[in-house]
RNA sequence: GCGGGCGUGCCGGAAUGGUAGACGGAAGCGACUUAAAAUCGCUCGGGUGCAUGCCUGUGCGGGUUCGAGUCCCGCCGCCCGCACCA
């Protein structure tokens, strides 16, 4: 077949570069650091991706979102700064060095440009004059000078206390960072290290962090909650227990309870392996030490998994009981955790599973001191199953009678008045250990000197940059190896002294970022103008797996440097959206090999065989794209072939943008065939007709004007596959509208073409510049209106039912009167059959859906 | 164990208490073509029928309502988060 038949095609590839071009050349989205006053502000943002060479499906969903919602915003009216950066410190730049003999930097940067290049070939919106690295030490210097101010605002500490420690990374794990007792990383069993660590003391900002929850109004509640689980308050005492002899000088040991009511219903108390008591009681007794090591062990590797067994070893310390002046033995327990409260609780077996477990074991009292409502008192007992709900207490002296929260309060009480404890809140949240053993990661602006102690490096002094030269070849912290790098003279005194060689958990480097953003190229931090004019950011996009770590240390952030008076709101996410993973099909022979899609074939009936062996293969469904599974999807080689058009219209239509999506080749493929048969939709009507007002016309006039309607609230709602839906509805009117409605179509084809715009801009702007050859971008338009007088049908098709069940439709005028309707609808064959003569007994209309006659 | 979310065709999914399955994908049939691709048309929850139709159908069982995928109660199943948290 000769080349001039061939239908013609629009030709992405040539397309796509050149409006990236226009776009580049016009300025159309870079965005001033400070706002005309006047200006209607909207910050977007995704979260920024770490560099590791490649973008990825995920990477290409969470941007193309992002820039769905700045385009539409923009068009809208509103001034959008949409920014890119990069989350540049970490590990895999120092594996990388360790194993190719690459600098970190040098393997970041190159992954940097790498990434740039593709996200560029997406036709993103972004001011890319905001760009900056965490690694670049404009950055990174800013950074040590903001953990100064910090530091001078009381926000940080240097303190000595267990650390989880990576031993295959050599590094420290913040608590979040440990997954099943293994690090989040290396997947190494962790281990419990003492170290002298720089701490951000965001347990003081817990209440306010749980507090503002309630404002996040544009946070999905999982989110939320889950941060609020994280943070975990819990109401209850804090209980001192005098030991009935001192032990190594200790008199007596601090329990925290949520449970004071049942105070009488001790039988022991326990504390953990790392306590204090513990120590003394290793000391004395061999058995207490291998006990104590044993736990330990237990504590990091499988013991999460069967956790099953409470074990215990009585030390033979005994303590007094506040309020009956009892005593009471205190066990090492395996279940209690010195992280959370005082590391010690009292044992009430009947009123606690684990308590009642342990006693059961070890064979010790179950006093029942919670009556169930309709128990009786003389013959309650407990048996494997421990009393948890509301009841009246009794076996418990003062507190005999009283409900749970009475006894609550008169127990505290109590203890307050005897001096032996009081009513406290206690937070699961820890301080964030933020001291990391690293070389990729920002320095630590601090310098030891035996004299002065720990002096900040002063602020004329930063950055306090890396060091080039470094050698990887040694585990452990290439900082600290530095033959020269540490040492330094004290500020101070000038005496010889050391530099800190630990460098930021990069947390850190991304809890501020999103205000960086504003004013990126200034001498400061933070600019009070452009901060105060930008933040907080109005939507931002990124995945569910930071619900925790990042979003609460930038929480935190925020509202210290709001309490310092650097940031103007509180909080630093208004809106946030969490999208769904990309999944995909992968394929897996009976072996358990994990095989390529071009390695296989699939019959008519969806079995899959493997093409060089002709065995059956399993396929697994949407399952997480990862390389091990060889089930990744290269964005680089979907924009190759179908252009990035295609890809973010896939990407948006699939489903809703917080679930998975699975990717899929037959689904690109329908993507492409859409993006043809919109611009062939042009094509195929020029030239185009002067406008003219025929019935056809207003038919297709009432259609545009509603698909507008739609779309923008598609939009305005995160509904995208909606969105994607109602425009194809649209682009089908359009192509079948009579001839007679030619007069309208001009008004349809701007239309599609605003409408998709958000989602699919080279496409928009190929066809506007077709439809206007005029110069303008669609980028620079505003987004269209529709028009409420053509909302407004006619007439109005109205579900005629029967007893709730449909039986006709009619077609009546929108105002028509109700009577008319009723004889209308009653006048139809199927309905009077349905009726079948029998009387009505209630006639319903609700205007402009439906008319039900009950018989 | 605690907390949260979700169950709709073959698949992704749509549906202010008001015509369930929009829209897309896959599949099948047909047109065009020497053939294919591309494109266009038709079918596409189940049952029944000559048929305008009728019956049935949103995990299961009840309820509220003229009317329930949607609201309420009780189950079942799946997914996610947290988890010896005292």
């Amino acid at each position: 077949m000769d080349q001039a038949s061939e239908p013609a095609r629009y030709d992405f590839a040539a397309a796509e570069p050149r409006w990236q071009a226009a776009w580049n050349d016009r300025d159309c989205f870079l965005a001033p650091d400070v706002p005309p006053a006047d200006a209607k502000k909207y910050y977007v943002l995704e979260m920024f991706p770490y560099p590791s060479g490649k973008i990825h499906m995920g990477h290409v969903r969470n941007y193309t979102l992002g820039d769905v919602v700045a385009r539409y915003k923009r068009a809208t009216g509103h001034l959008v700064m949409h920014p890119m950066g990069w989350d540049a410190f970490g590990l895999p730049a120092e594996n990388a060095a360790r194993d190719r003999g690459v600098h970190p930097g040098q393997w970041t940067y190159n992954n940097i440009a790498n990434m740039r290049a593709e996200l560029k070939r997406m036709g993103l919106s972004l001011d890319w004059s905001r760009e900056f690295a965490t690694c670049d030490p404009e950055y990174y210097g800013q950074q040590q000078s903001l953990f100064q101010d910090l530091m001078a605002a009381g926000w940080v500490e240097r303190k000595e206390s267990w650390v989880n420690w990576d031993p295959v990374d050599n590094t420290v794990l913040a608590n979040e960072q440990v997954i099943d007792g293994k690090g989040w990383r290396s997947g190494a069993p962790v281990e419990k290290k003492r170290l002298s660590q720089w701490f951000m003391q965001i347990t003081r900002a817990a209440p306010e962090l749980l507090g503002a929850l309630d404002t996040l109004d544009r946070w999905p509640e999982r989110v939320k909650l889950m941060q609020a689980n994280w943070i975990g308050r819990s109401e209850g005492a804090r209980v001192r227990f005098e030991l009935a002899q001192s032990v190594d000088g200790v008199t007596d040991v601090e329990v925290f309870t949520t449970r004071p009511d049942t105070l009488f219903g001790m039988s022991f108390l326990a504390v953990a392996a790392e306590h204090p008591l513990a120590d003394a009681a290793a000391k004395r007794d061999p058995a207490a030490a291998a006990f104590i090591a044993e736990c330990r062990a237990q504590g990091t590797s499988e013991a999460a998994i069967e956790q099953a067994e409470k074990r215990g070893f009585d030390t033979g310390f005994f303590v007094k009981h506040p309020f009956n002046g009892q005593e009471y033995p205190i066990w090492i327990a395996n279940f209690v955790l010195m992280e959370y409260g005082t590391g010690a609780i009292f044992g009430c077996p009947s009123g606690d599973q684990r308590d009642l477990d342990f006693a059961r074991k070890y064979d010790l009292p179950v006093l029942p001191v919670v009556l169930p409502p309709d128990a009786d008192p003389r013959d309650f007992t407990i048996g494997d199953v421990a009393y948890t709900d509301d009841g009246t207490i009794f076996n418990s002296g003062f507190l005999n009678g009283k409900t749970v929260p009475e006894a609550k309060r008169a127990a505290i009480d109590a203890l307050e008045q005897k001096r032996a404890g009081k009513g406290i809140v206690n937070w699961r949240l820890r301080d964030w250990g933020v001291s990391r053993q690293r070389y990729w990661g920002c320095p630590i602006p601090v310098i030891h000197c035996d004299a002065c102690g720990v002096v900040p490096v002063p602020k004329d002094q930063l950055p306090v940059k890396l060091p080039e030269d470094v050698d990887f070849s040694r585990p452990g912290n290439p900082l600290d190896h530095h033959p020269t790098w540490k040492h330094v003279n004290c500020p101070q005194c000038s005496r010889a002294a050391v530099r800190e060689t630990d460098t930021f958990d990069t947390f850190v480097d991304s809890s501020w970022y999103f205000a960086r953003f504003c004013s990126p190229r200034a001498t400061v931090p933070l600019t009070k103008a452009a901060v105060e004019a930008w933040l907080p950011v109005d939507q931002y996009i990124g995945g569910i797996e930071h619900a925790i770590l990042h979003l609460l240390y930038a929480r935190f952030f925020t509202r210290a440097l709001h309490g310092m008076d650097k940031v103007a709101t509180p909080e630093p996410f208004a809106g946030l959206f969490t999208q769904g993973m990309v999944t995909h099909a992968s394929y897996r022979a009976a072996d358990g090999r994990w095989l390529y899609p071009e390695e296989i074939s699939v019959d008519a009936e969806g079995v899959a065989t493997e093409k060089a062996t002709g065995a059956v293969v399993a396929i697994g469904r949407g399952e997480k794209m990862s390389k091990s599974k060889n089930n990744t999807v290269d964005p680089g080689a979907i924009i190759d072939r179908y252009g990035a058009d295609t890809a973010r219209w896939f990407i948006l239509s699939d489903n809703p943008p917080e679930r998975d999506m699975e990717w899929s080749e037959a689904g690109v493929a329908g993507s492409q065939r859409f993006v043809q048969r919109l611009w062939r939709l042009v094509q195929t009507n020029l030239p185009l007709p002067a406008a003219e007002e025929t019935p056809a016309g207003r038919k297709l006039r009432q259609t545009t004007h509603r698909a507008i309607a739609a779309v923008t609230q598609a939009l305005e709602t995160f509904a995208f596959n909606v969105a994607v839906a109602r425009i194809h509805e649209f682009a089908n009117a359009i192509a079948e509208a009579p001839a007679e409605a030619a007069g309208a179509k001009a008004e349809a084809l701007d239309a599609i073409t605003q409408l998709i715009s958000p989602m699919m801009p080279h496409l928009a702007e190929e066809l506007w510049s077709t439809l206007h050859p005029d110069g303008k971008l669609v980028a620079e338009l505003d987004w269209p209106v529709a028009d409420p007088a053509l909302l407004k049908a006619e007439t109005v098709t109205l579900a005629v039912q029967v007893n709730g069940k449909l039986r006709s439709n009619i077609e009546v005028a929108v105002n028509e009167g109700e009577d008319a309707i009723f004889a209308a609808a009653l006048a139809e064959e199927n309905v009077s059959r349905a009726i079948d003569g029998k009387p009505i007994r209630k006639r319903i209309h609700v205007r402009g859906r439906i008319v039900n006659f009950v018989v």
